[in-house]
RNA sequence: UGGGGCAUCGUCUAAUGGCAGGACAACGGUCUUUGGAACCGUCGGUCGUGGUUCGAGUCCACGUGCCCCAGCCA
């Protein structure tokens, strides 16, 4: 389930009002390379919409450029797809619509609305202008609608190079939107289409195929990223013009609607630069299980479900978000806690000898594969084992041997330990997990003064220990190659611009960017570690994941594990709250935008506006208002017309603040007079403010004289205390652990209790005699 | 600099003009044969300045900051 958001309001809205039968979206990747995080959260934002609402989600490639397109990437992002979960009829193909779309084309250049431009890239640049100056049109603009047909076909039929004509919407060159500056429709590329092969030389442009193909798919929603923002322009252009005809003629017509984009902190996902990781050998593959593709955290081990349950936390908003990676980190913990069994592993093994034990000692002990916890929240009381298999509790075990050597972790000693330290340190006691308590006799090293080896005793039952910790049997436990994965950069914003350790001494062109993120790579984002896991894994299925206690989870790689020769993907660390980073960084000095500068105190204005300005200001209108006014001539235009009517002090605020923005725009409904009746109204108190700027805004909207509404509606401001209080001692009762908050000092709850009696008056109650009833009832 | 978009705890995200709430992180505690999990608690936020209003995160004005647009990429 989708969290409530922007767009699902507008699909409430647009279902309520009947716009839509059903609701239509689609997830329009590219096939031109992986899919990623950021691909799995807005595949969750279209399919996961799509099925809050009964509706359906489309898989459609946009495959409109044959030059970087290709079939595995199509393959690829539908595997991932279906990876996630997400179900959908038959995958489209924007190439699939190639003919119509050509169609359609064809219909704008009878209309007018297209036509062939023949100059070159470089000139079409030029001549588009640029943020600040309007285009100018190119010589080839006014071409005849059998010129374009013509030289249309031609393109069509090949009988041109690349480049030298294109098709062009005719819309605006001089639009301050540079969408608008005539977007180019179709290009001719002499390439081959991993689909259509040779059989097209002319392409369709994103926004042309995009807002087509939405419209042939049926799309009613058309959900994308907020860099297309200004792109909406060309679609609904589009729509204006092919909408309703055929082959447009028989689907609801699509509008679209932008959400902002999520990166994640610590990894970059454009696709240029994961290109360069590969490439340049700095991971292993596109699924390195370093990398944010789905393929790379699939080979990891991280699970669909955790990526999903990550995309919810995420959320949608319409502004562009870098998330922490704590929370997909939590997401794939989250997820695996329940689902997979505890067993003990070794990454960096260090000999233990048992020096009580004979030679040769070995017992089986059965260790549960599930903590307490998880078997307490088991919802049939039943857990799995690593085939999946549920069985009671007491069967959930595996035989683990226990041997006079074994191995432990070589964190888990230390000859001189930091305070707070609970393992085994010489001539200290630790447990180990299952096995018994045992207490550090003395150690031996290398030649390097490293230890190698400890000689411990077996404690017997009633022995303590502070800690606990996790180990094999030397002689009986598998070896095992532990992948221990990392944070691939080690700066939060690898793609940021500057960072704060950096020194910034080459003014760097473009040319320093990559240099730049691929300078912040984690050395030690792969750390491989040879050690041992218990034998009971031997028998359980390759894809079964792991939590190796105390440790983290883990599974086999799928591609280089073999059952004599192991190899575990470390998926996620365990958190831990006691090895807490050194390097925990937290001055992050958040930089707070210097403390803004002293305002200008009055705006430059003109003499004229000046003059209006104390004109305003003698007549009782205040200095913001009046300042507004000043500088805006049609809004002072209004308020001049309605102080015929009424006293200019008790308009402006109207005027400026309420009908100020409809006034500018010239779609203002309501006319000075019909305002200065209202304003008249409630100064006289039979109305309050409330109730004029809710009557004002219907108004606006139907265009009715607002004090009509008032009367047809029978709006009266509620001024009489014996009206109010049986309302208040309503609310009151129906609150009492409020009224008791708010006599306790919260005194934040009055405007709750006024919200309240608002709300069963209708917001007709006067609110001042109303906020003084409850003052009184509240003290008392 | 033209146009457009955006701004709420460290991070993500809620709040018909009416209690600024939740999640993650952090911190503290309970519990624990995982320094895990769970549970309880603490810390912490409306970009700024004015205005409208009984009441503003929400409405208005003016600022500030960040992002997008001048591909025959998407």
């Amino acid at each position: 389930m989708v969290s409530p958001n922007f767009i699902t309001e507008i699909i409430d809205a647009d279902l309520e009002a009947g716009r839509y039968e059903k609701v239509v979206t689609r997830f329009p990747p590219e096939p031109n390379g992986y899919a990623h995080l950021g691909h799995a959260i807005a595949s969750y934002i279209d399919f996961g919409i799509a099925h809050d609402y009964g509706g359906v989600c489309r898989l459609r490639f946009d495959d409109t450029n044959p030059e970087t397109e290709k079939q595995e990437y199509v393959d690829s992002i539908t595997q991932d797809m279906r990876w996630l979960g997400w179900e959908w009829d038959e995958t489209s193909f924007a190439s699939n619509y190639f003919e119509q779309l050509y169609e359609m084309a064809v219909r704008l250049i009878k209309m007018g609305k297209a036509y062939v431009d023949s100059v070159s890239p470089e000139e079409m640049a030029r001549l588009r202008g640029s943020v600040d100056k309007p285009g100018t049109p190119s010589p080839y603009r006014e071409r005849s609608v059998e010129e374009n047909l013509e030289l249309f076909e031609r393109m069509r039929a090949g009988e041109f190079p690349n480049g030298a004509h294109v098709l062009r919407a005719k819309i605006d060159l001089a639009s301050p939107n540079m969408k608008l500056r005539d977007p180019v429709l179709y290009r001719i590329v002499h390439a081959e289409h991993y689909r259509t092969g040779r059989k097209w030389c002319i392409y369709p442009s994103y926004d042309f195929a995009q807002a087509t193909s939405d419209a042939l798919d049926g799309v009613t929603h058309s959900l994308c990223s907020l860099e297309f923002v200004d792109n909406r322009a060309i679609y609904d252009w589009l729509m204006d013009h092919l909408w309703g005809h055929p082959p447009l003629d028989r689907t609801p017509r699509p509008h679209q609607y932008e959400f902002g984009r999520r990166s994640l902190e610590y990894t970059v996902v454009s696709k240029r630069k994961l290109r360069k990781l590969v490439a340049g050998g700095y991971v292993r593959g596109w699924d390195d299980p370093r990398m944010p593709t789905l393929a790379g955290q699939r080979r990891r081990g991280v699970t669909p479900e955790a990526i999903r349950a990550f995309a919810s936390q995420v959320g949608i908003s319409r502004t562009n978000r870098t998330v922490d990676i704590g929370l997909l980190e939590h997401a794939i913990r989250d997820d695996l806690n329940h689902r997979a069994p505890r067993v003990m592993a070794v990454t960096r093994p260090l000999k233990v000898v048992l020096e009580n034990l004979p030679e040769g000692h070995e017992q089986t002990l059965h260790l549960a594969y599930w903590p307490h916890d998880v078997v307490q929240e088991s919802p049939d009381g039943l857990v799995a084992l690593p085939g999946g298999r549920r069985v009671r509790p007491e069967e959930a075990t595996r035989p683990v041997p226990f041997t006079r050597e074994l191995y432990i972790e070589q964190d888990d000693f230390a000859i001189d330990p930091p305070p707070g330290f609970k393992r085994l340190t010489p001539g200290g006691t630790v447990r180990l997990r299952g096995a018994g308590v045992i207490r550090c006799e003395r150690f031996i090293t290398g030649e390097a003064g490293e230890v190698v080896e400890l000689r411990c005793t077996l404690l017997g039952e009633n022995a303590s220990a502070k800690g606990v910790i996790h180990w094999v049997s030397a002689s009986r436990a598998l070896a095992a190659e532990f992948r221990l994965y990392d944070r691939l950069f080690t700066v939060p914003h690898p793609e940021a611009k500057e960072h704060e350790d950096e020194e910034t001494e080459d003014e760097g062109g473009p040319a320093h960017e990559d240099r730049d993120f691929l300078s912040f790579l984690n050395p030690k984002s792969l750390e491989v570690t040879h050690g041992y896991v218990e034998p009971s894994v031997a028998d359980d299925p390759a894809d079964t994941r792991y939590q190796f206690e105390r440790s983290g989870y883990f599974w086999r790689d799928p591609i280089d594990s073999r059952p004599e020769a192991l190899v575990f993907n470390r998926i996620v660390t365990l958190k831990d709250t006691w090895g807490k980073e050194a390097e925990r960084k937290t001055p992050t000095a958040k930089r707070k935008t210097p403390t803004a500068e002293r305002q200008r105190e009055v705006p430059d204005l003109t003499a004229e506006q000046r003059e209006v300005l104390e004109r305003l200001k003698s007549q009782g209108v205040g200095e913001a208002e009046a300042l507004v006014l000043a500088r805006e001539p049609r809004l002072e235009a209004y308020l001049s017309e309605a102080a015929k009517h009424a006293e200019m002090g008790a308009l402006a605020g109207w005027v400026v603040n309420d009908l100020g923005p409809a006034i500018r725009e010239e779609q203002v409904r309501v006319t000075p007079a019909q305002l200065a009746a209202l304003v008249r109204l409630l100064q006289g108190g039979s109305i309050n403010t409330r109730i004029a700027k809710d009557v004002l805004a219907e108004a606006q909207q139907s265009g009715e004289d607002p004090v009509t509404i008032v009367e047809r509606r029978g709006l009266r401001q509620l001024s009489d205390a014996g009206t109010l209080e049986p309302l208040i001692e309503r609310v009151l009762a129906a609150n009492p652990d409020k009224v008791a908050a708010y006599r306790s000092g919260k005194t934040g709850l009055m405007g709750f209790f006024v919200g309240q009696v608002m709300r069963e008056t209708q917001g007709q109650a006067n609110p001042q005699l109303l906020q003084e009833l409850l003052n009184r009832k509240l003290a008392g």
